[in-house]
DNA sequence: TTGTAAGCGTTATCAT
DNA sequence: ATGATAACGCTTACAA
């Protein structure tokens, strides 16, 4: 049985009071007792018992990382781990836990979400990658629950944190068309989601910058998967493209298979970019060039704002934030730039 | 604010006892009050107070999966997410929710172990891939934590659900020998972790069993990551190996670099197996063969154990449990048997 | 500076 | 079958 604040009061000689405040930094303590007392706790390895504590203060210091179900299938993507290692990493470094939910099962998911948010379990919330529109959004805005997004949402209460997608896609296919293309295809992620839209956006800019047509059987949508990239791809071989920006790397592995099967070549014949820089990229042959996002740094940067907004909620204007980071273009063999 | 159990009991004309039975499903309440009680419950989405409730039944129907420090760097393979989803599929359809939590600051760990266990966050954890004799496990089992490991562990007293590891290399490697490779090269996983070690052994195993030679210039350490599998593949290569079994389809991947380096053909010159049959496997060139293990059901079947361990406690004799799943290898080009 | 006491929202024991 | 009432372990006025 774990000791309890009385306890470790009664072993130090003061009140369980006088121990609270201890543990909580109270300074009107003397220095002297709250030597004393440290040196009990410590030896006790006393903790606090934290529902005990959170029913008081109504605190839990656990944030939830929810994954909405549209992507539980893209979570084996080098993509999740990245942003989860980052949240957690800032949450913890702040003292904060990290509550991960998969809403993979749609008959659950009203349930869950009404034990996770209404059972007052967490403090915050931090949501991945869902649909522009997503209702789940909605509803935690709705039932004031303090929120991060990690991409962009509709709802304009929403703050979150995103990679410039628009920005990164156009500087993708300026590339190619640097390098001379003019037929320059693109698969597209679900324009369902901020990603798969915000991708085709900066394709389209970069193709209007350069006074190029915008041509619809050159545009075909897939949903971040290898085999939709594969689709997609032979879709658009009737439109004879010299170039496909493909919106995540493992559409444009999906690509590559597809090119391959109808005897193109890559870059030669067709060149090949993708978006993510995952580490598959470099295991093939030619190595994808392609977006690397600061995922880690997403993850981080979400958790970063959320435990901002739980500390300050009291002084506190509901400031929506958006915060936009940059990516960077990976130059390799696929796009045809290497000798 | 959130309702309680006594405005709750009074808006349905009881006492705030006579709602505790109805949501715990006491059976001593009328047919009558408790069809009223739901209707209010229902009406007002009521739901308990998890630190209240959980500061007297001394249940917080939360459990922890902790990824030791040695292998949050292998976090982004796509085994720990899938392994998470396992672990929180079953997690979610009993009631449990999921706390996660990455080991990978060494300074914070003790004081994360504190809070997590001391702090009465836990019902129970799950552990996955410690390294074979790892301090954690020791420590969580003194503690008296209920606990499940994924991969298997030196301490006796620690229940733990593993793929057959040894079996599977076996497998792989008696295959290469069929193939008629005399000169089998292995990469092993790091020898401290169960993975590695156990491969390694079945790899061993495969040549005795067909009375081939067991040479120490025929293995090489790797740590599961691509970049070390280079290096290991760098060192066989005088030792001049017809076929190379990697203990990972990372390392495999790596070792493929080494051996386009030197201008050996896969699968002519070398023939290559790897282990675990990551998504990138099916777009390098050739397509690796490997070894697939069921991670989700790895998960789940952990989660299932841990929670039966939970709710049958009390009847409790600390029964250990071990469960090995099998893996099955899956044969494409790298390793010669097609055409 | 310190202790006493009330209260957080449950469950559980005991009367009724 | 139902309702008081006492914990559970903590924080926080309020008193001293």
């Amino acid at each position: 049985m774990p000791l309890t604040l009385e306890q470790v009061g009664e072993m130090a000689g003061v009140s369980r009071s006088t121990v609270s405040r201890v543990i909580n930094h109270h300074p009107n303590v003397r220095e002297e007792v709250r030597q004393r007392v440290w040196q009990v706790i410590r030896e006790t390895g006393y903790q606090p018992h934290a529902a005990a504590r959170s029913l008081v203060t109504r605190r839990t210091y656990i944030i939830g990382a929810i994954i909405p179900e549209t992507v539980t299938t893209l979570f084996v993507d080098p993509f999740f781990p990245l942003l989860l290692r980052g949240i957690t990493e800032t949450c913890n470094a702040h003292g904060y836990h990290l509550m991960l939910s998969l809403f993979s099962n749609p008959d659950r998911q009203e349930e869950m979400y009404r034990r996770l948010v209404h059972g007052s379990h967490l403090d915050g919330v931090i949501v991945a990658s869902a649909r522009t529109d997503d209702p789940l959004v909605h509803k935690l805005l709705d039932d004031r629950v303090p929120l991060v997004l990690v991409g962009r949402h509709s709802d304009s209460r929403a703050s979150y944190v995103d990679v410039d997608n628009i920005g990164a896609a156009r500087m993708a296919v300026e590339h190619l068309i640097r390098l001379g293309h003019k037929r320059i295809a693109t698969i597209t992620g679900p324009l369902s989601m901020a990603g798969g839209e915000d991708r085709l956006q900066g394709y389209r800019q970069a193709l209007e910058s350069y006074h190029l047509p915008v041509q619809e059987e050159l545009i075909a949508e897939g949903d971040f998967t290898e085999h939709s990239g594969t689709a997609a791809m032979h879709r658009l071989l009737p439109a004879a493209p010299t170039a496909v920006f493909a919106a995540s790397d493992s559409m444009a592995i999906g690509a590559l298979k597809a090119l391959r099967e109808a005897n193109l070549r890559v870059p030669e014949d067709v060149a090949l970019v993708g978006f993510d820089d995952i580490p598959a990229v470099t295991a093939i042959e030619p190595p994808l060039t392609t977006v690397r996002q600061p995922i880690e740094r997403l993850g981080a940067t979400a958790a970063d704002l959320l435990l901002n907004l739980l500390e300050n909620r009291l002084e506190g204007q509901a400031s929506v934030q958006r915060i936009v980071l940059p990516a960077e273009l990976v130059v390799r063999g696929s796009c045809g730039a290497w000798p």
